[in-house]
DNA sequence: CATGAATGAGACTTCATTCAT
DNA sequence: AATGAATGAAGTCTCATTCAT
C-alpha cells in the first residue's frame, strides 16, 4: 500500500493487469460502467489514477477488456472440461452446468452477465463479441452433447435450440440476481447453487427418453435440496 | 414544438408528466440512468430542460417514479385480471402469465425489470419498493394459485416457491434480454412469447397431477412453436 | 390570500407596488440582491410571479425602486422635521438625530443601509443615486444645523466635516448591524437605541462651548443608560 | 497560464490555497458571495475551474476558508503585537487602533468586514464563527486594556463595554466604506487613516483622567488632520 | 390585470484524460 | 513506470423572464 515501498511496486508489476481487471469488474457490476469512476478502480487496484492509463487508453477499453478477459478465460475452462468428460450426455450435461456454472455462480466473473446486460446497447462492439465469444460457443458445445444424446437414444427428440436454452437461461438469470438485487439488503434471498442444481436435474429429467422408470415425474428433484431455500 | 404554440402549451399541461415518464424509461432502459442526460429526457418528451424539473425535482426522483410507475400500473391490472378469473388454476396462470406476461413482454413496462436489475445497487431504495410492491405481491399471487391448484387436486404436491420461480424466473429473463442483447444488431433474435407460452406449457405440464394422458412428456411443446425462432 | 378572491385583488391594487417594496426590501435586505429569487419576492407579497413584472420591469429596476424609495421617503420626513424645528442647534440635531434616526433605526427602511452597502459595487448607478440624495443632502442638513450652532456661539469652531462623521457613521453603522449580524441568533444582543442617544450626547457634548461646567468631562453619558445593554 | 508550463505547475503547488483565498476575497468583497462566479476566482487566481474545486470542495467552502483564514490571521498578529507592548494603556490602544488597524484598513482583509455584514445572514455559521473568533477576543482584548488603564488611574471608571464600542464599531465603519462607496467613482473620498487616527485620539482623550490641562477640549483633535479629507 | 407553465442561458460541480515530475 | 496536479468538456440544476390564457 505504500506508494514508495519499491518492493511492493516490482512485485506486482506484472499483476497489475489482472488486479486492474478485478477491481473494474467488481466496479462496473456494482455500480454501472458510467457510475463508476476511473480513479475508483485505481484505487480500489491500489495505483494511481495515473497508472491506469498506462494499461488501458480509456475507461472504454478498460470495460472491453474486462468483458473479454473474463469470458474468454472462463469459456476456455468450460469448453476443457467439457473436452476432457467422459460419460453420458445427462452426465456431461450435468458436469458442465451444476459444476461449472456453479464454480461461475460463485466467482466474480458471474457478473459479467450483469455488465453485458446493461452495457450491451452503449457499446455495439460488445454484442458482436459476446454473441461470437459466448453465445455461439456455448450454443455449439451445449447443443452438440444434447445432438449426441438425442443420436445415442438418450435423450428424447426435442427441438435441440429449445432445450439449450430451457437449461441456459435461467442459469443466467440467477447470475444476474446475485450481482442485483441479490446484492441488497432485502431480507429475502435465493440459494443460487441449489437452484442451478435442481433447475438442472428438472430439465435433465425432462429431456431423457424415459421420465424416470420408476414413475416419479420429471419434477421431482432427484437430490437433498431444501425447499425453502430456494427463490421466493 | 414551437414555443408559441398556444395548444402546445395547455393542452398538454397534465399530459407532461406521462409524457416524462415516457421518455425517460426508454432513454434510461436503452442507455442506463448514469448515462442518460436529462436534457435528451426532456427533448424526447418534447420540453425544454427546464420543464423535466417543473416535474421531477431530480432526475434521480425521476428514476423512482419511473420505477414505480410502470411497475405499480401494471402490477395492478395482473391482480385485476387475476381477479375476474374464473376457471381451473392451471387456466388462471396460463392466462396471467401468458396473456398479461405477454403484454408486459410487448409494452415498454418490460423495460423495468432492465432498470431495476441495472439501478438497484446504485439506490437501495429502490431494492426496498420493488421486493415489497413487485416481488411479495408477485409471488404471493402466482404462490395463491399454485396452492389452490395443489389443494384441489389439479396440481401435485410440489414446493410453491419452486413452482412459482420456475414459472416466472425464465419470464424475466426474457423481458431483460429484450432489452439488452435483444435490442441489438445481432443477426439473432429471439421470440419472446413463443418462448413465454412454451415456457408456461411445459411447467404447467410438469406440475399438473397427469403428465399428459396421451404418453406425451411435459416437455411436449403444446403447439406450432417455430424452432429456429427460438434463442440459439 | 385567496388568489380568486375578487375582493382582495381589487382592493389591494393601489397597493400592489407599495407591498412589492417592501416584501423585495425585506428580502433583499436579508439574502442580498442576487440570492433572492424574484418569485420568493412576489410570494411575500402575496402575488404570483408575473405580477412582479407588471410592475417592474426586471428585479435590477426593482433593487433601484426599493432604494429610492425608502431613502427619498426617509429623507423627505428628516427634511420637514428639521424645517419645522425649533431651538438651540444642540436641540435640532438632538432631535434629528435621535428622534428621526432612532425611527429610521427601527423601521425597515434602516435595512437600506445594509443595501446601498453591498450592492452599490454590482450597480453603479446607486452609487450616484445615493451620492446625491443621500449624502449630500443628509450632510448639507446636518453641516447647516452644526454651522448654525457655531455661529450662534453654541458649539465650539471644529471643523463641520468632521463633526458631522463624528455624529453620522457610527448610526450608520448600528443599522448595518441590527440587520447583519445582529440578526443572527448570537447570544450577544445591542441596544441601538441606546447607543444612539449615548452616542449622540457625547459628540454634542463635546462639541459645546461648555464641557459641562460641573467639570465632568464631554464623556459622561448622560444619564439613564443602562451600561450593560451597550454593545460589548 | 501556459498549460505545459512546468515551472507553474509544481512550484505554486503550494502557493494554490493562499491564491485562492486572495482571489476569492477580492471577488467576493466586490460583487458579493452570490454574485461571483467559482471560474472568475479560478481565473484570478491564475487556475482553471477544475483546480479551484482540488483544494475547496465548494464555493460555500471557498467563503468560509476565506473569512476563517484572513480574520484568524489578523487576530493573531493583533494578540502578538498586543503581548509585545509595553507602555500605558493609552499608547497601548494607540498602538493597536492606530498602527495595526491602519495596517487592516490598507490590507485586503478589511474586505472580510464587509463579507461578514453581507453573508452571515446566508451562512448562520459564519455569525458564530465571527462572534467567536473576532467578537469575543477583541472585545477581551480591548477590554483588558482598557480595564488596567482604569485601575492604574489612567482612564475615568468609564463603562468598559461601551468605550470598546466606541472605540470600534466607526473603525469597522471605516472598512466597510472603503470596499463599498469608496470605491465607487464618487467624487467624494474618505481618507481613512486620517479619520482613524483622529477618531482614536478623540476617543482616548476623553478617557483620560484629566482631560488635557490647557482647558482644549478632548474634541482637539491633536494631530495635523487635514479637515477637508475626512468624510463629508 | 393576474397567473403560472415554459424556456434557455448560465452557474456549480464532476471526472476522464494528460503530462511534468 | 508511477504519480497526482491540472485541465476543460460536459452534466445537473436554477431562475429571470416571457406570454398564452
Amino acid at each position: 500500500m505504500n506508494p514508495i515501498d519499491p518492493v511492493h511496486r516490482r512485485r506486482r508489476k506484472e499483476a497489475r493487469p489482472q488486479e486492474l481487471l478485478d477491481a473494474a469488474l467488481e466496479l462496473f457490476v456494482e455500480k454501472g460502467f458510467a457510475a463508476t469512476r476511473a480513479e475508483e478502480v485505481a484505487v480500489r487496484a491500489g495505483v494511481s489514477k495515473g497508472t491506469l492509463y498506462l494499461y488501458y487508453p480509456s475507461k472504454e477499453e478498460l470495460l472491453k477488456a474486462v468483458i473479454a478477459h473474463y469470458l474468454s478465460s472462463r469459456i476456455a475452462e468450460g469448453a476443457a472440461q467439457a473436452a476432457n468428460f467422459s460419460g453420458s450426455s445427462s452426465d456431461l450435461l450435468r458436469g458442465i452446468l451444476i459444476d461449472w456454472w456453479g464454480q461461475l455462480y460463485d466467482s466474480p466473473a458471474a457478473g459479467v452477465f450483469k455488465l453485458v446486460i446493461t452495457e450491451v446497447r452503449n457499446f455495439p462492439e460488445i454484442a458482436g463479441f459476446y454473441h461470437r465469444e459466448v453465445v455461439e460457443r456455448a450454443h455449439e458445445l451445449l447443443g452438440g452433447v444434447v445432438r449426441q444424446g438425442i443420436a445415442q437414444g438418450e435423450f428424447r427428440a426435442v427441438d435441440v435450440d429449445h432445450a439449450v436454452h430451457s437449461l441456459v437461461l435461467p442459469l443466467v438469470m440467477i447470475c444476474l440476481h446475485r450481482h442485483s438485487l441479490g446484492a441488497c439488503a432485502v431480507d429475502w434471498h435465493l440459494d443460487g447453487r441449489a437452484f442451478i442444481a435442481q433447475h438442472v436435474h428438472l430439465v435433465l429429467d425432462g429431456l431423457s427418453v424415459r421420465p424416470t422408470a420408476d414413475g416419479a415425474g420429471p419434477q421431482t428433484p432427484p437430490a437433498p435440496v431444501p425447499p425453502s431455500t430456494l427463490p421466493r
